[in-house]
DNA sequence: GGATTTTCTGGATGGGTGTCCAGAAACGGG
DNA sequence: CCCGTTTCTGGACACCCATCCAGAAAATCC
């Protein structure tokens, strides 16, 4: 075969890897606002100003794509504290500016968290995306754990929780704080934040 | 108005109210089982052998017909930690106590639950029956907090930690129990037991 | 510039939904 | 036993859905 031709196939697939992404991202902000129960494949479509057919060409069926379209997203997402944990050199260091990072998402994001978690509430019933939400899962939950682990690290101090302890109760904290903030309390993203770095203190022994 | 007219009226009300709480059970089953987006009234009414109309006898729409059915279940449900709290003598007795009821009933009741984070789930997105969801919030936010303080009270010690953020982190303690259980994790229960346990005794200072 | 492949359209299909309602059936008081 | 009320039925309605697909349009290749 040819470099030609091998370029051209490159250039095809680039192609249809961008569509794809493109009509992911649509299929996540269709759902981000309506919820996945309430957004069909002509709501997501007409984003882009395309027919609903096309997003059977690209996709298998509506679970594909959303499970494409929450990757895509979340998949980032998982690494928003990676800055914070390289930068950082003291423990309050780090609990701050996670925590800040944790208030500043859940103010500015709070329509792809919603919808993260009524993904991860669908993916309880049926399992047409739910690895890709277990791996989401996985990820988030490495992520709390280096967070942590850096934060015991740099306290010269050691984890009292389990891995899945730990991303629990972070968890717990912020899906409640997005349901505050959700329901009209504005103050929600500045208490989470002190939440957030007085419960990385407190889980180190 | 005599005597036999009042007690018929009663009657009638009664066996009214009855059958309310019967197809609010009905509906409580069929959606635990298939989650709310996906069951219809259809498949609630098949339930209790009647036809889907009767629903609209007694209730207003689905929205109503949900609300009363997980207020009918989760109100009750809220009251699951009272007698741990009003029999246990010291504090490691309460925690206990607490902590095995809490893994007992995620054990147990593992689709209710499940029903109840798909409901306030949808209840970030509608508003049909998010005032029930709040109502039935603001109850297990009371009850996590009321064993906090007579756990506070029996250790003799102060608790470092917001009324909300209690709740906060026992529910993501449990909601992320939940989900490892449903994925197939069986020893998920028994490890919410000693998260809980441990968590009491970390939230005080 | 003609042929071929990729991309997209929009209608058809079969199914589901909540709601409404006319009328049948069961009930119960007199 | 009759008659009014309560309870229930199941069809009609308008709407929405995911999926499939024949064929139009656009892009690409030679």
């Amino acid at each position: 075969m040819s470099t030609v031709t091998e370029r051209a196939q490159k250039a095809k697939v680039d192609k249809f890897a961008a569509r794809r992404s493109e009509l992911a991202d649509a299929a996540l902000s269709a759902i981000a606002d309506g919820g996945f129960a309430r957004t069909g494949l002509r709501d997501i479509a007409a984003r882009v100003g395309l027919s609903h057919g096309v997003l059977h060409y690209y996709f298998r069926d509506k679970d594909d794509l959303i499970a494409h379209a929450v990757w895509q997203y979340k998949s980032e997402c998982a690494r928003r504290y990676d800055p914070v944990v390289a930068t950082a050199t003291t423990a309050s260091e780090l609990a701050d500016g996670f925590a800040a990072e944790m208030a500043s998402t859940l103010q500015d994001d709070a329509d792809m968290h919603r919808l993260w978690y009524d993904l991860r509430t669908q993916a309880m019933y049926e399992e047409g995306f739910r690895d890709t939400i277990v791996a989401i899962d996985a990820l988030l939950t490495d992520m709390v754990w280096t967070v942590l682990r850096r934060y015991a690290d740099l306290a010269g101090r050691e984890i009292a929780i389990e891995r899945d302890e730990a991303y629990a109760l972070v968890d717990g904290a912020f899906l409640n704080a997005l349901i505050a903030f959700l329901r009209g309390d504005l103050d929600s993203p500045a208490r989470l934040q002190g939440t957030a770095a007085r419960l990385l203190a407190a889980v180190l022994r």
